[in-house]
DNA sequence: TTTAATTTGTGAAAATTTGTTAACAGAGAG
DNA sequence: CTCTCTGTTAACAAATTTTCACAAATTAAA
């Protein structure tokens, strides 16, 4: 068994929020800290950075136009154990509370200070660190949010997309080594349970099986590339 | 190789407030929603409850006399990964700031809505939860409670599903070991002692008997999953 | 460029494993 | 002793995985 390389990088940090000003001034601020920050003026935005890339925080304005903060809230929190800091322009007890009751980590007030805003993160990030270390290890690629730990494999919009075990155990490869060619014996080794010789089509099989699921057009693969003589690829853009 | 069972608690709160009303009443309603209170009136009083008992949360009143809030956060913040929430009289940045940058999860200025402190608590817990895993005896899991010492299991609204023997030793093991393939083999060997009986269905019987009672689809399986040729595995995420 | 050799993609059948129902034996309670 | 409940087994249905035959694509050679 081979272990699975974990290359540090920045937390990241997804900032949610219709006012450019705010969104941008905010935005720089935590670059300047080291952290990687996506912007998003809508919820529409958002869920498709979220499954493009994935975040480890959320910070949320409660006041958006279409689905507001609040609804993107109790999404996330379903979906899983992300941080979300959700950030309003009122000081109003009910949205606090409700934000707070339906998961939200941390309620600040506008105008907020930039600091403690930052300490509030850190601190955050600690906490889902420490449970991510424990607990699931999930990753996103065009689209898809993919759970090692629950199995699961959704679409954007959370519809769960159900894999065998062996498209399972073939995607988790997959992940596990991004950009590297997997040699169709390789991959075998770790889906299969019996000795396979080299003619064996199995791996094609199953390749076949999980592009489909994917929506990845053999053709012209966006996730899933072939390597002509070598095996495949995963091609997708990982977190 | 069973894993013995260990002593679980209910999460335990440990309030530092030197006003003596604010702690009583404090410490009462958290009592009445199912935490485990203590309660100190200085430092060294808090210092002795923790080297006695230990705690999951300390809600810490920051102007205390003698030892103050602030230097008991330091001090148990290089100790351990303990919840730490603070309370203060003011609304004072430059107290909030140095608290939260010292590594206090949280910061509430009095008077405070019960309610609300009482979802970040919970909140906190969440996110601490984790850490304290480690041998719990009562263990949560999508809309389910399941106790391993009075052998029962709950709905979110409390009513109880009786579970047989084999069925309970079944649970025990899934939550013992989330996220791991467990073989019919090794599942067997805790459900009755009769192992090496590669013909025997009666893990499946007893697997579709259980998720019939957690009302899991084995079609699109989200607590116990099927892997296919290994085993099952427990997919639920533990709360 | 054309052609041959090799590799990959595809659909479906075969082999294997799991899901389901019902019946059966034995333990324990009354 | 009879009755109920639990665990087990058998038989068959359904799902998963592998194999196979052949089409399509890619590479190498002429």
């Amino acid at each position: 068994m081979i272990a699975p390389p974990k290359p540090a990088r920045p937390p990241h940090i997804l900032i949610i929020e219709d006012d450019p000003v705010t969104r941008a001034t905010l935005g720089s601020y935590l670059d300047s800290h080291g952290y990687k920050v996506s912007e998003a003026d809508s919820s529409e935005r958002a869920e498709r950075i979220l499954a493009d890339t994935g975040a480890d925080l959320l910070i949320i304005d409660i006041n958006l136009s279409g689905k507001d903060g609040l609804e993107i809230t109790r999404e996330q929190r379903a979906l899983s154990e992300i941080g979300i800091i959700l950030v309003s322009g009122r000081t109003d007890d009910v949205d606090r509370i409700v934000g707070l009751e339906l998961g939200a980590d941390d309620y600040v007030c506008k105008p907020f200070n930039r600091r403690e805003l930052l300490a509030r993160i850190k601190n955050l990030l600690r906490r889902t660190a420490a449970m991510r270390r424990t607990g699931r290890r999930v990753c996103a690629f065009e689209g898809f949010t993919f759970d090692t730990t629950s199995r699961q494999l959704r679409t954007a919009d959370g519809t769960a997309i159900p894999l065998t075990r062996a498209e399972f155990e073939l995607l988790r490869q997959f992940v596990s080594y991004p950009g590297a060619v997997l040699s169709r014996d390789r991959l075998a080794l770790s889906v299969t349970h019996r000795s396979n010789d080299t003619t064996s089509r199995t791996i094609d099989v199953l390749v076949r099986r999980l592009r489909a699921k994917l929506n990845d057009d053999p053709k012209a693969p966006r996730i899933i590339s072939t390597s002509h003589g070598e095996g495949y690829v995963f091609t997708a853009h990982l977190n």
